[in-house]
DNA sequence: ATGGTGGATGCTCCA
């Protein structure tokens, strides 16, 4: 079974791309983040065509979340416990024994700001939630834009990044919590190059250089991490014409019945 | 060089 996260940034821009890479890297769940487009206009004819089904929270012009699947999902949840929010960032789901979550945390903008407040907020209540999640499903697979890298080695230059948005201590404290409570960040089940990224800014010829950070995760629970045999960003659409600028991340688990 | 690019929106915000 193959689990994959993007941030497509726009899925009215990004189909094409979203097709082709559906196409060659044939993921039984993928969470897209960041589809800016509401239910209504959602590509739901040609995402199906292309052998998946599809559930989505959208919202005009921001955010959005939506899982593609190879079988049917049940027990679809929108949204954290306790947070009474109308951006849409939060879309789970049941796959046969696996339990799904898809994210887009909240990007924080910067640190102190009102925006950082509200992250750390939210993270907070994603925690509680989790806790919840992973004591009624023991096959729990958390997936999505955390906008948070973990640590020092997940960004091209710590000194630069250090104490800013997506590596403050509070927001990595937060992540830490995630994987206290008894989650996994499955890219560090294995051993990995350095210097590997999943969202390089548009400017400055940041992909070009390699100048990114590692905040698109997939998280899972130790059922699940037992039987996770690869982890691994796919740089390729990143490379493609008008891309998104964010890379899928992948993880692969066996033994999973699917489809 | 305190910039740069890109997306959605509509005379600017967000990432």
């Amino acid at each position: 079974m193959k689990a994959a996260s993007w941030n497509v940034n726009s899925l009215r821009v990004r189909l094409p791309h979203l097709l082709k890479w559906l196409h060659t890297a044939q993921p039984d769940l993928l969470g897209l983040q960041e589809t800016k487009i509401v239910d209504e206009q959602f590509p739901a004819a040609e995402i199906e065509a292309a052998g998946y089904r599809v559930i989505h929270a959208g919202q005009k012009t921001w955010n959005g979340v939506a899982i593609l699947s190879k079988m049917d999902g049940t027990d679809i949840v929108t949204g954290l416990p306790g947070l009474d929010d109308p951006q849409r960032r939060v879309l789970g789901a049941t796959y046969g024994d696996i339990r799904f979550l898809n994210l887009y945390v909240p990007n924080g903008q910067q640190v102190g700001s009102e925006k950082y407040s509200y992250k750390l907020d939210w993270l907070e209540k994603l925690l509680a939630y989790i806790k919840t999640q992973l004591e009624q499903y023991p096959r729990l697979i958390v997936v999505g834009d955390f906008n948070i890298a973990p640590e020092d080695r997940d960004v091209h230059d710590p000194a630069l990044w250090e104490g800013g948005i997506l590596c403050s201590d509070p927001e990595r404290a937060a992540f830490q919590q995630l994987l206290a409570s008894g989650l996994a960040d499955t890219f560090r089940l294995f051993d990995q190059e350095e210097g590997v990224f999943s969202w390089w800014d548009y400017r400055a010829a940041a992909f070009r250089r390699n100048i990114g950070a590692r905040i698109d995760h997939i998280l899972a629970s130790p059922a699940l991490c037992e039987v996770c045999s690869y982890s691994t960003v796919d740089k390729d659409p990143r490379s493609w014409e008008r891309p998104s600028d964010h890379a899928p991340v992948i993880s692969v688990f066996d033994g999973i019945g699917f489809a």
